[in-house]
DNA sequence: TTTGAAAATGAACATTTGTTGAAAGGGGGA
DNA sequence: TCCCCCTTTCAACAAATGTTCATTTTCAAA
């Protein structure tokens, strides 16, 4: 049994080199070794299975490339960027903003229209999107507050439509908020949204250092109960928990902000999101299946898989 | 023009990673890159030639050929990796030298380097080591001779930083080898030999093929005589008998090659050479214990074997 | 020994791949 | 500009490969 198991590895390992190293097609290589064509077929199989015969590609991308198709098969994602390691003190941040302008606009049709979230990302973003491009883009906002949309670049060019929502990102109570909601230029606002061809969102996490919290649109406390209910991170303020699940809290009525139903069903929803202390508020994201692409660094994106794996 | 050639590198690399990493046919390939499946057949063959798709055999500890222990336990080899026998036609020395350079691409780290030996097999591995590997390989001629150490591919990529000993392999007399040692850049060459990860060298034997006869470095008559003395083959040049001593002659004192002393001292000498006419030659270098390593084909190796047993 | 389930096999077919020769570009040099 | 030579492309075919399904074999438990 043992002396068969062994015989049959040692014909793996004929049979793949035969077929890979020496280019000998199956045919000759059953007749060579006095078995059938498709038995050949089967050993080939096996050793690849197996690893007896391994592909390599010559290339330093291949790693991200693998990350890449690993996180579409797993999250369903219609596509995956992975942004290089930074270098020496450069901002991965700005690297992946960098990217993630340059994905955009790589398939950004002329004088169309993308939504974009809140957060220090996706303003980054958009200015260099609104740098790059050389007909303006349309770009409407998914949420209230203006200030991160707003252009903090000294360009001179700065190719962009701002169709922003005119409204604070949230509200005393949510009387307030139905009241604004019916205001004619936030109706109109939202509607274009509908129309745009992709959507750019950040994606948040529980750190002292979130945008909503330094601007101070939210409380310390807010963000500590919140955590304690088992948010790990939030897309455009909405809060969710480490299975995508939304986090109910007394924000979540007080917002001006596209819901996450909506959110879900758009089509080209880019995430993007760098560092490691996102993980766990990017894997949120990707099993609550919000997002189409997602856009982040390498080492965060080795650590979601990580995570998955050993789950 | 460059960024053309930037171009198709990227699709090679594409085109390889799909169909062999994701198993995608050309045809699909094709529709997704938006060019011809005759294209993506094309692209392939590049990629295989060119060493953009590197194929490994994981050569198993577990089920290792027999033949290899055998070799191993009887000459205290590190270890030894035998090829499995030429089918119709192939040149068993190219399968020699193509399992060569995937032993030590498999086995060398990034940015080392290693010392190579003249003869036609380590000309082969060099050209096929540096086709696959990502990072340049340093590599440090043992011996004088240039022609032998130059690149004769045809790939694009030839990721290889040659450092040669700058003098012929065969002197007029020994004064001038010794000017000729005193070289800064001979020396220079030396020393980084010493520094070197491995060690590949061919191993030559007594017949008319014998590349040192071919090329013109020795005449028919000198090796004649050899064989008269009791030659059974050489490394770097330097005739070896039956049980791997030195066969003196005049042409030893007008060699630029490092001696079969250093050569023994060093950590990992790979010998490599192939076909049965080499028989009597590898017995002879294992037998003078100057291998750490050997490469070479099933063939040949059982006939070695064989020879041990019946004497 | 019988029997049933799982695994291995083989034939035929469908798909994929590689190769051919003819046609269509596409630069340099006169 | 034309012409020649070279490369690329395409269609169609031939070859190789992968898959399916029915059949046989194997092996273990009854």
């Amino acid at each position: 049994m043992d002396k068969e198991h062994d015989y049959e590895e040692k014909l793996l390992i004929k049979v793949a080199w035969y077929y890979y190293i020496e280019n000998i097609t199956q045919q000759e290589i059953g007749e060579y070794l006095g078995i059938s064509r498709l038995r050949v077929n089967r050993l080939l199989d096996k050793a690849r299975k197996n690893g007896i015969i391994h592909f390599s590609v010559r290339d330093g991308n291949s790693s991200r490339m693998q990350i890449e198709r690993d996180l579409i098969r797993r999250f369903h994602l219609k596509d995956a960027f992975i942004v290089p390691p930074a270098v020496n003190g450069i901002d991965i941040n700005e690297s992946v903003a960098q990217a993630a302008a340059m994905y955009i606009h790589d398939r950004l049709d002329k004088s169309s229209c993308i939504n974009m979230g809140y957060g220090d990302t996706p303003g980054r973003i958009l200015n260099h999107l609104a740098n790059m491009s050389e007909s303006p883009v349309n770009v409407v906002s998914l949420t209230g507050g203006v200030s991160c949309y707003l252009p903090n670049t000294q360009s001179s060019i700065f190719n962009a439509r701002l169709h922003l929502t005119p409204a604070p990102l949230l509200m005393k109570d949510a009387q307030m908020v139905s009241a604004i909601e019916e205001e004619p230029g936030v109706q109109q606002i939202r509607n274009m949204a509908t129309l745009a061809q992709m959507t750019i969102i950040g994606i948040g996490s529980m750190d002292e250092n979130a945008t909503i919290l330094t601007n101070g649109t939210l409380s310390y406390n807010d963000f500590l109960l919140l955590s304690m209910k088992g948010a790990v991170g939030d897309m455009l303020c909405h809060f969710i928990d480490k299975d995508g699940r939304p986090v109910p809290s007394d924000i979540e009525g007080r917002l001006i902000s596209t819901s996450l139903e909506t959110l879900k069903s758009l089509d080209n929803t880019i995430g993007v999101a760098a560092g490691i202390a996102k993980t766990k508020a990017i894997l949120g994201a990707l099993r609550g299946g919000y997002l189409d692409i997602l856009i982040t660094d390498e080492a965060t994106a080795s650590n979601i898989l990580e995570i998955c794996d050993s789950e």
